[in-house]
DNA sequence: GTCTCAAAGGATAGTTTTTGTCCGATTTAT
DNA sequence: ATAAATCGGACAAAAACTATCCTTTGAGAC
């Protein structure tokens, strides 16, 4: 139950080309370099994500990629569903449009809501958010989890 | 991004065993026939189960499998956490405590609060839960769902 | 006691997914 | 032309998932 690495190499290299100015071009060897993402595996994550339309990118010498909207107009769902494909919880619905499952259907429903759940939290976030320098009061959830791992240790 | 069949299993197991008389014994080869689960495939997870004290198991002849709880007491995330591990997002603090990622750690935030998100909805869920027939009126997940079907088909 | 039944636990194997790597083809600027 | 850079497909290694099998252990019946 995570996301893969593609899924993270894939923000962590938006934000890259996010951080500069809007439409320069940066090659996949530079972000792979700046963010330590091994380049071929980068080079696919992009290959997707300019299919997805959230980048574009220019081929040839001083070719490159940049992002192909604001910052602000890109959520994180998009960029993971983009890499990794829908976020589906339900094989039920899915693969096995006929559950069998005794019972199962409840479970069906449950993971809807995990599913929607989610979902909603990658959509509101964008990587414009992602590049705010400090969470909203009340929501920095890297304190509250170093919190707990100081309880636990 | 998905439970797996393992999780998927357990809980449906559990299910089966939720719906007899509280401290019925049931052999690992009812459940697994009623429910259409490999049954050494079950048996693996209802050991983890048991080491986590959601059933109790009785060896021998005459032996099997009963809920060690009242199924109000058993969580879905208790089910899945004990098969599949704690849910845990965030990479960052779990396997590389230095995040050195730039700015990654805007996302390890995020993930913990995707992370926190979904552990609600699988802990506020009980195993009772799911034996309702109907789930509470504006909470119909699979009815929203069958919805989005007949849409996009 | 010993026989049988059923779970416990370990080893192992097959499959799928993830995580890359490599290389030739294609496009672009110079 | 040539060099630079992405595109696209094939391929490979590693990890995770999904089982299966076999021996051991414990409990009850006789």
């Amino acid at each position: 139950m995570q996301i893969t690495r593609a899924g993270e190499y894939g923000v962590l290299g938006l934000l890259n080309l996010a951080r500069r100015a809007p439409a320069e071009l940066v090659m996949i060897d530079d972000v792979s370099r700046q963010e330590a993402i091994p380049k071929s595996f980068l080079a696919k994550i992009f290959q997707s994500l300019v299919k997805a339309g959230i980048i574009k990118s220019t081929r040839g010498s001083g070719g490159g990629f940049a992002l192909a909207k604001a910052p602000e107009q890109i959520s994180v769902l998009q960029v993971i569903e983009a890499i990794e494909g829908k976020i589906a919880f339900q094989r039920c619905q899915q693969e096995e449009p006929d559950c069998e499952h005794v019972g199962g259907c409840a479970l069906c429903s449950l993971l809807g809501e995990a599913q929607d759940s989610l979902k909603e939290v990658f959509s509101k976030t964008t990587l414009a958010d992602l590049l705010k320098p400090k969470t909203a009061p009340g929501q920095n959830h890297r304190r509250g989890n170093l919190q707990k791992l100081a309880e636990t240790n």
